[in-house]
DNA sequence: GATGGTATTATGTAGCTACATATTTTGTCA
DNA sequence: TGACAAAATATGTAGCTACATAATACCATC
């Protein structure tokens, strides 16, 4: 196996995270300017400025023109995480998916919607409420409200044979999205829903999205007891 | 405003984008090869490859060397979170921000901590349970383990003045950190340290870190009720 | 027709140069 | 002394070349 002699944007990364972790240059401590390192490690600067970006990317470390780069002095966790279409993440747990309409309906936003999409004016929307099995049993139980002036079409959508989730995904890319976990109770009409006890305490992932400046849908996807989420690698 | 004639890899990303948002690639569909694009939108190769970088790690888009670039069949939508240390997150709410020291011991770790740690073998670990308050109410309850193994320091470190958080954070920097976010029910301790009903349900957010494959610590941070967490930007 | 080596191809990366941009520092002048 | 302009400086970005690497396609051989 030959070893190239050359140094990637990564190994340089590693060398300077590594730097930062053994105390070598501690929180809010400035780091030596780019071309500097470039010299000390042999490689271009180019390469120590994608090392660096990465590292600032990730949180570790802060950068500024002229000002240079220096730890940060607050450090951040810093964490990516995945949320896929329902129906692959029961499928990819083993399980077989399904999905029922709950409801459906048209009218207009109320408030905790036109919050969640920042509006101000009233907006007529679709909203759905569907339940997604897994093998099935109840998995995620979803209360969403999809804007009909940016997705006018969803009118005409059968939600029956294929979730209001996957359609949208599929045919709806989205340029922003806001995401919220909180803790809620489940009342008797949830409870009954997802076959549990009322009073359980589930974990909610709201998400909201635009495109432009337009809203999409919002969700509140209400989880299953046991339900966790996780960040991936 | 001078616009410089020449595109940015931000252009450059946004134009493929949005190529990909109006319909022109569908899911799964195969996008030219960077040289083609380059050409076509009169840049260099480097600077469609940047752009493409970017897009393939916000995970619209799939590349594989010979392979090409295609737009993700089956989409996910990829979140960044950012968990600033305790301390700080009160102070930015405008809270003033003091802690208490609830619990101190020296134990081997049990199952469940062995589990997030991916640990076979028994441990050595510093158990600190603590409250960190908001103006005086409670607003995250901690239970932290500590692996004397890899931070012994741990042992002498007076942790009621500083928060274990917030030391661990400055003196010991990871390599590896794990999250997973859950819901549960205050019992009656919980409750009781918290100052709320038992039975109320209560987010939590787990987080264990790694230096290399030595654990450093596994916390489990139970937040108040109305607690959200969310997405930045 | 299966097998294995080789050529082809598209992305990935490093190095270099040149210039852009943001920010601080310094200097000048009233 | 204060205000403002200019210089200095460190990072950010674009373009080019050359080569590395992974995956596929192709072809010769048995």
């Amino acid at each position: 196996m030959t070893t190239p002699n050359r140094l990637s944007w990564k190994d340089v990364r590693d060398e300077i995270h590594e730097a930062i972790l053994s105390g070598r240059y501690g929180p809010g401590d400035r780091l030596p300017r780019d071309a500097d390192i470039a010299q000390d490690l042999n490689c271009a600067r180019s390469t120590v400025q994608r090392a660096m970006q990465d590292l600032s990317d990730s949180g570790l470390v802060e950068r500024r023109r002229k000002g240079g780069t220096r730890v940060r002095s607050e450090p951040v966790t810093r964490a990516t995480l995945d949320i896929p279409i329902t129906r692959r993440e029961v499928e990819q747990k083993g399980g077989l998916y399904g999905h029922q309409l709950i409801r459906r309906s048209t009218t207009v936003a109320p408030r905790s919607v036109m919050a969640a999409f920042e509006l101000t004016e009233p907006h007529p929307m679709l909203r759905v409420e569907a339940l997604h099995l897994s093998d099935g049993r109840p998995y995620i139980l979803e209360d969403r409200w999809i804007s009909l002036e940016t997705v006018p079409e969803a009118r005409a959508v059968d939600l029956t044979t294929q979730s209001a989730n996957e359609w949208l995904v599929l045919n709806r890319p989205y340029n922003r999205c806001d995401l919220r976990f909180y803790a809620i109770t489940a009342n008797s009409r949830v409870a009954d829903l997802l076959q549990i006890e009322a009073g359980t305490a589930l974990l909610v992932v709201e998400r909201t999205t635009w495109i432009d400046k337009a809203p999409i849908t919002t969700v509140q996807a209400i989880t299953t007891p046991g339900y966790q989420l996780f960040t991936r690698s």
